[in-house]
DNA sequence: TGTACATCAGTGAACGCGCGTTCACTGATGTAC
DNA sequence: TGTACATCAGTGAACGCGCGTTCACTGATGTAC
């Protein structure tokens, strides 16, 4: 069966993209390759004409869900209020109700940590977040700890049982946030 | 063989013991039984004469662990500038090298999230922590996004290749909450 | 124009492995008579 | 005082299962002659 010439690309991103989705979903070690093959209409053999070994999936997956994630909050920086915008985004309902959909640093990060294979990619995908950051803040070491407040709370908010707990995490980094903002910006003046 | 009357008390602890080690340096997933009792001198069968499943051990390690890293807490909160300890210790290197030993939020809530089991013992961990904090803030709210700041901060402390980037995330995290903690006082004066 | 062959994305059975869990058993000690 | 029995923490073989990975194979298509 020959294949249109992009075709066995096209397999390839597909498998990426669920990957993706699923690693950030489920957690890393849960998602099982079988599984994930199958949901393409694929089955499980084919895996290793495409990727070296699940740990290679695993870089490109998490590259590929910070592209994904980083696309919506640029998206967020387009806009009046950009760090603002982010923020809301950033620490809204649907952002936690979606990990699948959304930032890998929450998700992934902590597996990545503890698997011992903490990937110079997790450092790019943090760096990214952080120059969008930046420009809006003025200051690196300030979107950081700022970057932290936002990966501890989605992380936290989707652990706890209590949703009016978990309500309050969201709502308290993002007022602290954007006091942050404003302060630094009166100070600027 | 008959043991001591509280033989078999000692050995339940001694396995939350090892089980809160290692959920928390290796993820819970990543645990396995039979290694666990293995390493306690012990076969993996007699497990189930302490605990009703995994997860039963899940809850009573989650619990041991905060116990556990609560007391490191109360004491850095005995001090002179309760809040500065404490973050200097949340935030120290050690902290970071030795997971096994910390808090159990950054480990194992992104874990217990993913897996659908969001105990209340999370609400538990998390909300002893705020109390401690809460006396030397004033404030909830405020108490809330400073722990989102801890946990976040620690996580990409560990998840990052860079050494310097790791160092940078914890410097920038206790700078922020000590400015913020002094930006409150400020203004209650 | 028709036939033989090469290509190669995907197939699916099989590999060894470690997982959580079950269960019939062991054997040192305390108790009963 | 001596013997038979009950207790019960811990033993270790076995269960089915899903994992990551390997590999001989398939079969539709493009190319060569």
């Amino acid at each position: 069966m020959r294949y249109p010439e992009d075709h066995k690309a096209e397999t390839h991103k597909r498998i990426v993209a669920e990957a993706s989705r699923r690693f950030r979903g489920e957690g890393i070690d849960a998602t099982g390759l079988q599984p994930l093959m199958k949901a393409l209409g694929l089955t499980h053999g084919g895996f290793y004409a495409h990727f070296k070994s699940k740990d290679a999936l695993v870089e490109e997956a998490l590259q590929a869900a910070a592209n994904d994630a980083n696309a919506q909050w640029v998206k967020a920086f387009a806009k009046e209020q950009p760090l603002k915008t982010f923020f809301e985004r950033y620490l809204s309902p649907q952002h936690r109700a979606h990990p699948e959909q959304g930032c890998p640093l929450p998700t992934m990060s902590a597996e990545l940590g503890q698997r011992g294979n903490a990937s110079p990619i997790t450092d790019g995908v943090l760096t990214s977040l952080l120059e969008l950051m930046e420009k809006e803040t003025g200051s690196a070491e300030q979107s950081l700890a700022m970057l932290s407040t936002l990966v501890g709370a989605l992380t936290l908010s989707r652990s706890v049982a209590s949703e009016e707990l978990s309500d309050r995490i969201l709502d308290s980094a993002r007022q602290t946030l954007l006091a942050q903002v404003e302060a630094a910006r009166a100070a600027r003046t």
